[in-house]
DNA sequence: GCTTATTTATACGAAGCGGTACATAAATCA
DNA sequence: TGATTTATGTACCGCTTCGTATAAATAAGC
């Protein structure tokens, strides 16, 4: 019950005990990156997309959900190459989320550049959430970090570890809005940014979650406009 | 992938092409209940407190994660008695979550009936809260209705319904409580109750996630607390 | 050409899964 | 007592799961 998510420790990989790891990604010279002239067969996937597929899939059924075959359909690859590439299922899994959380910073950090006033920044980063959580071809997926979180990936404690960075990363990137939104008298003075950040997260997990539950996007909507009032002293 | 959820149908169970439920809890004379004088070999097991254990694993796992063996060790009783007793896993799934909603609605029913003033109210919410979502003897387990939601368990449409209706009825247990204070003139009547009802319910889906992520216990009150001071116009 | 390096493709194996047949046990009813 | 009813315990079934062993394919280096 315990034990079952740690399988039983793979086995030194018969000949070459030596370097056994899964090889993933080879240092590959910097990126000036023509063609490298790598020896062997060539890949018939291209590592990014392949990732990009297997978070779908994740993102979709969550870890307990997602079987081997899934992922191999999902990338194309079959599963020694999935293997081969990014290791076992956890392994995959945390690249996986690796990626998202790389995105979803992006986009975050392209909002902010923007600077523009408080309220409209709030509807931007909103906006960008609900269609993130609203998307899916097979329906809303709601937020990978705060299914991460729920499900039983919290079990693993670099998955945990990654969670809560996600969480606390969310948290300080509102705290930040909220306080030099202070500084411009956007915010009144006796407002506490801190406080505010926790609310600002705490509407986004709320969405993530009814998103995913397929609650109607309408009331989505109402119940950001509802927190951005309450935040704004509306 | 989405046939794997729903698995071959159960045949016609050999025999017996008629009554093939699995029986359940019989009709059972209203509730005056000394011994009933039931006919065959006497249960093993407390219906109720076997549906408690199963909760317990449900809780801490998630659905896919939790395998028959694991439930029978947990309540007891073996897989036949199992299925039985509350149908297949995925019935038993459901049964456990409505006696989840059960308990929860029951504690906070209780808390309403107390009758008193909105922010003592509200601390003693989130300190139930806190408390359930804290408990487990392997660590937080965070909150039903948000697991199941976010996990795999939302592509049955009776368990994504469930799950609405968790999160709807908090949204209005919310409302009601803002509502009535609003009357009492405990908050201002400039104050939106739906909004601020919907920025109650997300506090605690945000505590939910993060007491599962294993954050501290005074960072989630902390958060619990500004919310609560900005909800009611710090 | 042959050797070496790297990837793909097939296919297997041990373990786990959900569910059920079947025989046994323990109670009531006649 | 024996028939009937209900629940248990064992053992099994077919299927899926994750991971890997092995062989074939495709490239570079010589």
């Amino acid at each position: 019950m315990v034990q079952k998510r740690n399988p039983p420790a793979p086995r030194p990989k018969s000949a070459k005990p030596g370097l056994a790891k899964p090889a993933a990604a080879r240092p590959e010279p910097p990126s000036g990156g023509v063609p490298p002239k790598r020896r062997g067969r060539p890949r018939a996937y291209e590592p990014d997309v392949a990732l990009a597929r297997a978070l779908d899939v994740f993102w979709k059924d969550g870890f307990a959900a997602t079987s081997l075959d899934d992922l191999s359909a999902a990338t194309g690859m079959n599963r020694p190459s999935l293997y081969g590439a990014f290791g076992d299922k956890r392994e995959l899994y945390k690249k996986t989320y690796e990626s998202y959380r790389n995105r979803a910073r992006a986009r975050m950090g392209e909002v902010f550049a923007a600077d523009m006033p408080l309220r409209p920044m709030l509807e931007r980063i909103y906006g960008i959430a609900l269609e993130m959580y609203l998307s899916g071809e097979d329906g809303p997926r709601g937020c990978f970090t705060v299914m991460t979180a729920a499900s039983e990936a919290v079990f693993d404690p670099d998955i945990r570890a990654m969670a809560v960075s996600g969480l606390v990363e969310m948290d300080r990137f509102f705290a930040r809005l909220f306080r030099t939104a202070q500084e411009r008298g956007e915010l009144a003075a006796s407002a506490d940014p801190q406080a505010l950040a926790s609310l600002a997260s705490a509407t986004i997990h709320t969405i993530a979650i009814r998103a995913r539950a397929r609650m109607p996007r309408a009331d989505l909507e109402a119940i950001v406009n509802g927190a951005i009032d309450v935040m704004l002293r509306g």
